[in-house]
DNA sequence: AAGGAATAACTGACTGGTCAGTCATTTAAT
DNA sequence: ATTAAATGACTGACCAGTCAGTTATTCCTT
């Protein structure tokens, strides 16, 4: 017997629903992955959901919305992380850099989060609003952590202080373009990811070390 | 009288038809450009180079075909320009690709040229001709030229030899990202390429150098 | 516990609009 | 007069979004 608890119950019915809005994001990416938002069918969409066209609408209301709803929801679980890294003031910024990258490279390039980065480029200028999202709630978070970062090197001496328009995306520009020439260039020119990586960090760490040049 | 001459006469209509067809290349550029492939309609090419729908297919035999040609068309002047640069071999490998830069910033990163790199970008998996085309064409020169800078540098102990794979994306990966920060988000955290630039190439320059610890 | 009403979830045929590509006709250049 | 270029109404396919009808789940009564 179901006691009439004060949180949520969760029925069968809720549980189901729940499943089913989860399927629908997961097709949607793969749908919008593969061809792109325009000329994604909201019936294939609904194929590879397993279910008809019309209960697509009725958990997002249009096209866009499932959009901006699958983007979205594919982006929250990476906020966490990130609190995470700002936390970790104990090592040096060498080593948190690296280890930022690191997860970089492995949790936000693997395929789905490649996806939504060439998503969000390709459609950014027809979507603003998606693209302020994105900047306000992934780019901006990303940005804080890097010049933690950086700043904290600053301090201890293992970075020179530089001036810095633009030094957040110039340390981070590799990865993405790593991410995205995977998606584009890879069958012609295929790049290891991992000897990328350490050509990455190698020569951005060595760019931001204090040398006697520098001083 | 028009004489008979061996070379082209290139008569009025020859040049009427020349003058429409890049008038239909620029449009064709707008209209992708702010719309993307699939939700571009060859109606809005015509209008914007004044012509009727039907004249479009006079010139280019399909959506695809025109989407390639302007592509192609709007590519072509690069290629000339590197290998102005391949034959500067008499300057140092540092002055080399600090003036390589900033022609990239200049002239790649002009908006339209942007705008086609944002294009490929988008496209590229499902257009894969045109992928392997740009890569063939213009990556693979870009490239050639920065490998040829990065050899020298190392020979005349300049640059300090790196491992190298993607060594040649990390260079440039600064400026592919400010052109399609430039594109994307703009709007909501503005960047001055300018100071970009100076940040960017200071960042790779010192990461390439030679250096104590590097030896 | 069973039957049955009430409600929520789901379906897919249909509509209205859109658009790539065609072609009979018109206009312009030689 | 002949030939080349251009036009734009038209066609056929396509697809986002709707909604009347169907099925599944829950709740209520006895």
């Amino acid at each position: 017997m179901t006691q009439t608890i004060v949180a949520a119950p969760l029925s069968r019915r809720d549980q189901q629903k729940e499943a089913k809005r989860l399927a629908l994001i997961d097709a949607a990416l793969a749908v919008f992955s593969r061809v792109g938002f325009a000329a994604a069918k909201m019936d294939d969409v609904a194929d590879e959901a397993g279910v008809s066209k019309g209960t697509v609408y009725l958990y997002f209301e249009s096209k866009e919305k499932l959009f901006e709803g699958m983007v979205k929801a594919k982006m929250q679980p990476m906020l966490n992380h990130v609190d995470k890294v700002m936390a970790q003031s104990t090592q040096t910024a060498t080593a948190r850099l690296r280890g930022h990258m690191a997860f970089f490279y492995n949790k936000i390039l693997d395929n789905d989060r490649r996806q939504i980065m060439r998503l969000i480029m390709s459609e950014g200028p027809k979507f603003p609003h998606l693209a302020e999202f994105y900047h306000a709630n992934i780019l901006s978070r990303g940005q804080a952590v890097i010049n933690d970062i950086l700043d904290q090197g600053v301090k201890t001496g293992e970075f020179r202080q530089m001036k810095g328009h633009g030094l957040m995306q110039n340390v981070v520009a590799g990865a993405l373009i790593a991410g995205i020439w995977k998606l584009v260039f890879d069958p012609f020119q295929p790049i290891d990811l991992d000897a990328y990586f350490e050509t990455h960090i190698d020569l951005i760490l060595n760019g931001l070390r204090r040398s006697p040049e520098n001083d």
